[in-house]
DNA sequence: GGAGGAGGTTAGCAGCCGTTCACATGGGGC
DNA sequence: GCCCCATGTGAACGGCTGCTAACCTCCTCC
């Protein structure tokens, strides 16, 4: 038997549609209700406001980003498999979640303080492992260049929903083979 | 004598900065007068509304973009010239304009319905550009593939604004660097 | 079989926000 | 010197939106 949703996983899924599509700010509760066959203040029964939403949404993607890439990184058996791990797991995520990854990259600045410093936090370690492990195959790079580096990997694989032009699994070689190649170390022209 | 900006350009960079740092809707009429000295419905002696000051800045951009793409491209002398030409150019512009850049990125959602009509034609446009350039140094793209392939260079270079850590000069050298390899052709394992 | 809680409904309120209006003012051309 | 237009102001309005309130209806469990 299939895990069922529970309601609070319906509401919270529908709502990163459509924060994705709208913007948080764009998307109304009653939209949000009518997504999931309710209608508008229901929703209170199951959150405390519109911006828990966003809130449990964001660190939820965090620490499923963190602890994902970190165990893939403590398992790989050399810093080139490390990476190329690192590199599959966000791309999986960023093709099967395309709405979770649109939302974490551009409304952080629509949550509560609290939560924002939360998400951050949680966003930083999944950096600094992005950055260690790039520094270990990428030996030329120092730390604040790794860490650019790292984000620009990101917008790379991020880029995904702006283009459904290909199937998954082309989609996900292209971006892998992409991802990998921008970090190769620097071709030296013999 | 330095151009003295416009009121009316003052403006649309004040408003390029708050809608890329909050959103759209993120950020009211009050708060971009005041970041440019006036208060609040003073901006109507200047834009017909809200909506139309969007409109004017993404359709600017957008043409800006693609003229400077365009003009780049016809002036190479070869494919992979020219290929190195066009990153160097959208480099520059996201290096020069970050919130120009992150609100092109995220905001075309809250677009009146014929803006956004003709500032996806000008994106098409210039995607285009960048296509057929691919097409020629790529050979084993096919043109869906070298769309998607576009689309995620533009998330790479685009992702400046999230890591200022470094200096101009280092960042742009970077992301020239992990463009130009991103889009490198298959290494052939020999 | 009656009590009660979970989850839903509609009506309404309060605050915000884009926009308009009536009015001030100051610098240039006749 | 006067007029006038460009530019700015504060007050007010109307609609939208997040949230609360009051009420209903099952389903479950003793």
């Amino acid at each position: 038997m299939a895990e069922k949703p529970s309601r609070r996983d319906q509401i919270l899924n529908a709502a990163a549609e459509l924060f994705a599509r709208h913007g948080f700010h764009g998307v109304g509760i009653d939209d949000i209700g009518a997504a999931v066959g309710i209608s508008g203040p229901a929703l209170y029964r199951h959150f405390r406001s519109k911006d828990a939403m966003l809130g449990e949404m964001l660190t939820s993607i965090s620490e499923r980003l963190l602890d994902g890439g970190q165990r893939r990184v403590d398992a790989a058996a050399s810093p080139d498999e490390a990476l190329r791990e690192l590199v599959g797991w966000h791309v999986d995520f960023a093709l099967d979640d395309p709405a979770l990854i649109t939302v974490q990259a551009r409304n952080l600045a629509n949550l509560t303080d609290p939560d924002r410093r939360r998400v951050r936090a949680l966003q930083r370690r999944y950096v600094e492992v992005w950055v260690d492990t790039i520094r270990r195959t990428v030996t030329d790079f120092d730390e604040p260049t790794a860490r650019a580096a790292a984000h620009a990997v990101f917008g790379l694989i991020n880029s995904t929903p702006h283009s459904a032009h290909l199937d998954r699994d082309q989609m996900a070689a292209l971006l892998t083979r992409m991802a990998l190649a921008s970090l190769a170390p620097a071709a030296v022209p013999s």
